[in-house]
DNA sequence: CGGTGATATGATATACTGTATCAAATGTCC
DNA sequence: GGACATTTGATACAGTATATCATATCACCG
């Protein structure tokens, strides 16, 4: 994760964005895909505010409304998800993905990079679990703190 | 989970917490006795500024660093849980269990009641389905909403 | 086209959540 | 009973998020 085209991961990530738009009649304004972009633009995660600070430059009078409607609109389309435990906000890296409230966060406490991941076999054991309560699951957050594979290996390289 | 007797569960949870704190030489105060209690006056998760009205009954000078002190304190002990989809406290069900963070906990949507459970066949199976990503995983944040027996069977009794 | 209703943005205020800091009080232990 | 650590008091402020009303833009239809 850490040696890769990240331009690509954006411009693909923004390409995919305005292709959802498109199927479903959705806006793609350029607020919004400004502050998709921001968020895309590492593979930390985001906060309201940090995204507030970053997209003045291009529009000078955003308040919080602006992200946090733009973040709205996002997490509705399934462009980003939000990270829980951080109160921050990442691109969703499995859009053609239907289920994507079946995945867990893999949330390095070195690196602070996120990776997104399907649990399939994870949710079913969950609803194993869960079982014998009869209780009937509809959604999950699952978010998982440890140490990526490239910060294992070497020292994280840069933040 | 409806139908007990919940003065049980508090004075259970009284006393379970004052006993780790007299075996680890740790101070169960007034303040931290009291906080405790009012988390435990229902199964519903308790939000932090609520304790501190609730609280300003029995102690007039109460701000919000006497709940968060408190909150750290009985989080650090094992004796609470933070719901982090809610910003919100929740009573610990499991204070005899070690691996206190290999927990779920399954929060009905109807009647706002949050049920702990133990996930080790879940774990187990996070980490086999991480294994070929080569995350080391430290800790979990594992949160499901649904609906709990009680409100499949019969529309929530009472909140 | 031009109107009309829905959607998006602007602008302001405010609510909610949580932490920093320094001083005073209380407890612990020799 | 004095020294040190822990807890609490008190004040300020940082960080996160929403409510509300006004204005602008868009989509669609007549």
């Amino acid at each position: 994760m850490n040696t890769h085209n990240h331009d690509h991961c954006i411009e693909s990530a923004l390409a995919h964005a305005e292709k959802r738009c498109m199927e479903r009649g959705a806006r793609f304004t350029p607020i919004r895909r400004k502050v998709l972009q921001l968020i895309w633009e590492s593979h930390q995660a985001a906060k309201a505010y940090d995204l507030l600070d970053r997209i003045k430059p291009f529009d000078r009078g955003a308040t919080p409304m602006t992200i946090y409607r733009a973040l709205q609109f996002l997490q509705d389309q399934g462009f980003i998800h939000r990270v829980e435990t951080l109160n921050a906000f990442v691109g969703c890296s499995h859009m053609e993905h239907q289920h994507q409230h079946e995945i867990m966060l893999l949330i390095c406490e070195s690196c602070q990079q996120i990776e997104e991941r399907p649990a399939p076999n994870m949710i079913e054991m969950m609803h194993e679990e869960i079982a014998n309560s009869s209780f009937h699951a509809r959604r999950s957050t699952i978010e998982i703190y440890g140490t990526c594979h490239s910060c294992a290996v070497l020292p994280p390289a840069s933040v």
